[in-house]
DNA sequence: GTATTGGCTGACGCTGCGTCAACCGCAAGG
DNA sequence: CCTTGCGGTTGACGCAGCGTCAGCCAATAC
């Protein structure tokens, strides 16, 4: 009884069949020999270094590696140092992905539909940057930059509250827009102040009439705004930056 | 300037064309139209579809998971509660993962090239399971249990004196063995009886003689331990067991 | 005229097998 | 003798999400 079938060292194994052949079409562990029809026949060696393999694989290493491993091109102890460095940062990008998606569900809850401003919190660095770049060189004003970032800035309660109290506006907003009142119309400027408080209200200070306008450059220049504001109605980003423009026109 | 390119669409989101092509293909973000010679146009519509795509991708949502909320037949909010749990379950699993990385770690530091003792400590509950089945169906004896779990509950210190006190054995006697010496040989006696103190002092009382030859049949009838015996040398662990027996014969 | 950009459509590659599909050999039972 | 069934074999697709050529077309810049 030396010799084993694919079956029987599956069974003893606790592996699948499939798994077997599998090691052995990617050369990680071939049978001693071939019998009638390719029987794949395991002798002990094989049933050692299945064993191996499956050590260091229930440990998470990927199977090329392990090959290494056994082949003795890679130091055991080296390899698994760099395993557990790699699991380290998995399970800390785990982590904050977990406290991204808490934070996500909490916001979902607490506002309507997803106003476009709380969109784009918490993007990655790279698509940040990205972002802020493409701002800069359409707009070409820092008071814009500091609209948006200051956007971003917003405490997690006010973040929360914001989606409302937008909405709100935009409804109310695009009664007059559909209606086609003119930006200066007073009714319009009145939403217009409600919206202006309401940015204020986070501003920390009381935003210049050049920040409002940047901010109205936003609603325009920016896709991400300039298409959601669309959707209310056509033409929409433009009335409402119109709007803005007059009440910095008349009231900063 | 309500149209975009697939390169501009690209830029504007951080993606890279190839991802917009793709989820074109798996019809996740189709182009508002196609021009001459198909080439995409996107819309603001698209555009603001494509942010929602990204946004929950970043938060680890898989692609047809995402397609599942933009139309509309998927909470976002069950979804992401679903998402977070398997997020967590993943967390614990790399956490346990890890700590079996380290432990193993620790344990191929402190020894020599790996003792069969020490490689099968830990294996998933499920083939545990199946190795000791398959050892009871064979053996028969609850001694051979015995002496397998004795040998799973030593402590970690005893673990890393292990492997060396073994290795230093089995090179005594694969001499012996090597030269023809029979096993009631008194220098290989001798060996044994260094191996019988070696068990004994991690078996809690001294083994019987009973407990001592089920070792001795682990050794031949486990192909784990068999396995790792013969390649000392052809027959070794026969050699090893009889030995084995001859000193329980003389001394217990 | 041609070199450069960009865009297009395939199609393979990666990871680790699960899961058919189609076929063969051997032994027991009708 | 034939069927059934078990266990073995070799392909080959599928999965997730694109990266990365390869080969071809069209418009633009020099």
């Amino acid at each position: 009884m030396d010799v084993w079938t694919t079956a029987e060292v599956a069974r003893l194994a606790g592996v699948s069949a499939r798994t077997l052949r599998h090691y052995d079409a990617i050369g990680l562990l071939e049978p001693a020999s071939h019998g009638h029809g390719g029987l794949r026949r395991y002798g002990r060696p094989e049933l050692l270094r299945l064993q191996q393999i499956l050590l260091f694989k229930r440990l998470g290493l990927r199977l090329d590696t392990v090959a290494s491993i056994l082949e003795g091109d890679l130091e055991p102890v080296a390899a698994l140092r760099r395993h557990a460095a790699e699991l380290d940062a998995e399970r800390s990008r785990l982590d904050r992905l977990a406290a991204t998606v808490a934070a996500t569900i909490r916001q979902l809850e607490g506002g309507q539909p997803m106003a476009p401003e709380t969109w784009f919190s918490g993007l990655d660095p790279a698509t940040e940057a990205q972002h802020r770049d493409e701002a800069r060189r359409r707009w070409g004003q820092a008071v814009v930059e500091r609209a948006w970032t200051t956007l971003q800035a917003l405490s997690p309660e006010a973040r929360r509250a914001i989606p409302e109290a937008f909405n709100d506006i935009n409804t109310r907003l695009a009664a007059h827009h559909a209606a086609g009142a003119p930006t200066d119309d007073p009714a319009v400027q009145a939403v217009t102040a409600d919206h202006y408080r309401l940015i204020a209200a986070h501003w920390g200070d009381d935003p210049t009439a050049e920040a409002y306008r940047g901010l109205g450059a936003l609603y325009t220049d920016d896709p991400r705004f300039k298409a959601t504001y669309d959707q209310v109605g056509d033409g929409f980003a433009d009335y409402m930056r119109a709007a803005m423009d007059a009440y910095a026109d008349a009231n900063l």
